[in-house]
DNA sequence: TTAATGACCTCCG
DNA sequence: TCGGAGGCCATTA
């Protein structure tokens, strides 16, 4: 199989530093797929049995909001591993998101 | 090949 | 300000 859309996907979660998020919009437009925002996440669906662990708590939506942090093995542990990250949650939203914010296309 | 799905984003009321 | 509906596009069955 061809590195398809998922494995930009992945590559891309994996560099996002300690203490900082992406949002799917900003992962798929970095990619030049900037209206497949949905297949981000889809592709996430995909990353939960994959190798090296994707950190997929560091991607969150526009708002930076935690949408799919029912996803998790606990809805609950999005919010720890990202606690365990320096980042603030509240309401299960990233607080200074913008500030934590890491666009890929700049560091690509 | 066609049809259905999705951890989103944006617009309209 | 809040809620609902549509649109994008790749992957899977």
């Amino acid at each position: 199989m061809e590195q398809s859309f998922y494995d930009q996907v992945y590559e891309i979660v994996r560099l996002i530093p300690k203490g900082r998020v992406t949002s799917y919009g900003a992962i798929a437009k970095s990619l030049g797929a900037g209206g497949s925002s949905r297949l981000v996440g889809y592709a996430m669906n995909n990353a939960h049995g994959l190798s090296p662990k994707i950190p997929a708590h560091r991607v969150v939506n526009r708002n930076g909001l935690l949408t799919g942090k029912f996803h998790f093995a606990t809805p609950d542990l999005m919010q720890q591993l990202l606690e365990n990250e320096g980042l603030t949650i509240t309401d299960n939203k990233i607080q200074n998101f913008k500030t934590h914010f890491w666009d890929p296309a700049q560091e690509l």
